[in-house]
DNA sequence: AATCAAGTGCAACTTGGTTGCATTTGATTA
DNA sequence: TAATCAAATGCAACCAAGTTGCACTTGATT
């Protein structure tokens, strides 16, 4: 458990390493180190990261091959560890899902500068009509607009 | 005005093009040739179509450049004759915008078949509450599952 | 320690979409 | 009707996200 302080605000960093670890053999599968590492950088933020993000972020420290990284995000989401939410830019943006964090909410995403923030306010109505015959997976709210510094 | 009758429905097809013609001079621009036809075309359509699928039957009759298609879709989206929907396989489908067909409904995605429909039941509400300083300009709602024919 | 399927790295590929620039065309004007 | 010229188009080259095939490596099991 590490504390940052930045200014007057006191961050809790809680040992994410050992979670996100749990977490990967909680599944079954292997629990490699990119598994692992990936997952951790994951449960850390506080908003969707795109493949790219994650990669940069990731290759920081110690390399990983990008079709790594690719197949390590698909299997994460097979697995339910984390969602993935489609953006206006063509491009995957990938969140963790914890017991908190479901994806059953929507996202907001600023038009201006692309970033996308959970709104874990909105609920959705569990049941829609839906055409006969047509069977429901999954509901995926999209807000568009100005994010607070775009504004 | 051209009547076509399929089995026991009868289909009234109104004279599209000229239809397109008047839209496209409405908004002041050149009507150029290929904006009123790809118009016409979405026009005639009862679903949202990738870029792909409007090539392809636009080409039927006569070439038309596939970046030329792009900036035509690009400039009838921005005069808002018509509304792109991302889709989960990261390729845009539009749909024109009628008075009946406001953009502000849902969508149903088939993630077998990737077809889209739009769910004009589906009614949203207008003003959703938001964190201080975001600033909302659309919703967009996204139903994925299975559609009839795929069921 | 030996085993071997699951996972990884690399190169090559696919695809939807964009950019730069020379040529053509539609509305305006003479 | 012909001249004009910015707007629109066609073409080639480009870009970026994501996928595929295959040889090599690694983590769990024996
Ligand atoms: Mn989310
Ligand atoms: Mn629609
Ligand atoms: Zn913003
Ligand atoms: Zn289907």
């Amino acid at each position: 458990m590490i504390i940052w302080q930045i200014g007057k605000i006191v961050v809790l960093k809680n040992n994410f390493f050992e979670k996100a670890k749990e977490l990967v053999k909680q599944t079954g599968d292997r629990a490699t180190y990119h598994r692992i590492r990936t997952l951790c950088l994951l449960l850390e933020e506080h908003h969707p990261l795109t493949h790219r993000e994650i990669e940069e972020r990731l290759n920081v420290k110690e390399q990983l091959d990008r079709v790594t990284l690719y197949r390590v995000l698909e299997w994460m989401t097979k697995k339910n560890l984390i969602h993935k939410i489609a953006g206006d830019d063509r491009v995957w943006r990938f969140r963790v899902n914890t017991d908190l964090h479901s994806h059953h909410h929507a996202h907001f995403i600023c038009t201006r500068c692309t970033k996308v923030t959970c709104l874990d306010e909105f609920k959705l109505k569990p049941n829609p009509s839906l055409p006969i015959g047509y069977l429901l997976h999954d509901i995926e709210l999209t807000v568009k607009g100005f994010c607070a510094e775009c504004t």
